[in-house]
DNA sequence: CAGAATACCTGCGGGC
DNA sequence: TGCCCGCAGGTATTCT
């Protein structure tokens, strides 16, 4: 499910309900994600107040005086918190009771996501330590994607879709950006100009944004923090469009796979030519 | 070393 | 109706 703008957006979803309060408990009911949740998570939360809520990446850090609890929500994870106790699902896998009698449950029927405890500093865990720079951050700017670039073959989206370079641009959002910049998915990223790279950083920028004020792009399997239904607002130009024409020139969309994902673009608007 | 392939899961929709 | 296939928003690990 969950991309930049989702992650977010469940965070701001969770943060009014626990921000500040205290653990009462932990149930965990189904402990197998892509890695096992941790057995004595109850005895390490109990009593813990919530010092602050942080993304990283796709990250979601809860930290405690502790420590922090890291969270990801895989392809299929979702937070929710709930009021009132209701009966847990199939894929519920963690509930955490607060004190306020607030509960945040994690479900995730495809388990790819994650809760890890740390006792460190949370930048400095294996899974945190090399991801790239925040997106929206100014970091993230048309030089520093110059020159990241220079020695690299990769195509494009699979450029923008590894952490390492920059985080959270997902299949979704990798497409939609590449479109709005006008580049081809499988240029190779050392073919890009200065020009292209401040295009496409603009355009990252902006479908983010853009994504992140719409409550985050919503499939359907996604529910915001309050367990609503999603928002469906955001008009994706190119996912899921494929043999469907596009909405600048009409040419029909292509759909091609790229590293085993589907990748859709226009060949005519993102064909392969510099500027 | 980079880059590609594989693996981890469940659920759903389409074709037969 | 039911079975089989391919596909789904991610990413660590293994391979070439």
């Amino acid at each position: 499910m969950p991309e930049l703008p989702e992650v977010e957006t469940t965070k701001l979803g969770i943060v009014p309900h626990i921000h500040h309060n205290v653990v009462d408990k932990v149930i965990i009911r189904h402990p197998r994600l892509r890695w096992p949740i941790p057995k004595n998570l109850d005895a390490t939360l109990k009593n813990q107040r919530v010092n602050n809520i942080l993304r990283r990446g796709k990250y979601i850090l809860i930290n405690f005086p502790k420590g922090t609890l890291l969270i990801h929500l895989g392809m299929s994870g979702r937070l929710k918190i709930l009021s009132e106790n209701i009966p847990p699902q199939k894929h519920d896998h963690v509930d955490i009771l607060f004190t306020n009698h607030k509960i945040l449950r994690f479900t995730d029927p495809r388990r790819f996501g994650a809760i890890l405890w740390t006792s460190d500093n949370p930048c400095e865990h294996v899974l945190l330590k090399n991801l790239g720079p925040e997106p929206l951050s100014a970091k993230f700017s048309g030089n520093f994607l110059f020159q990241k670039t220079r020695n690299s073959k990769i195509a494009a989206k699979k450029f923008l879709m590894d952490s390492k370079n920059v985080v959270g641009v997902g299949n979704i959002y990798a497409a939609e950006a590449l479109f709005l910049a006008g580049i081809h998915p499988e240029l190779s990223v050392n073919q890009l100009t200065l020009v292209q790279c401040n295009k496409l950083v603009t355009a990252i920028k902006k479908v983010l944004k853009m994504a992140i004020k719409k409550g985050g792009t919503t499939l359907k399997d996604f529910s915001n923090s309050n367990g609503e239904p999603g928002y469906f607002s955001l008009k994706l130009k190119v996912y899921g469009r494929q043999k469907l024409p596009c909405f600048k020139c009409k040419t029909i969309l292509e759909n091609r796979r790229l590293g085993q994902r589907a990748t859709v673009f226009c060949p005519k608007c993102q064909a392969f030519k510099k500027y």
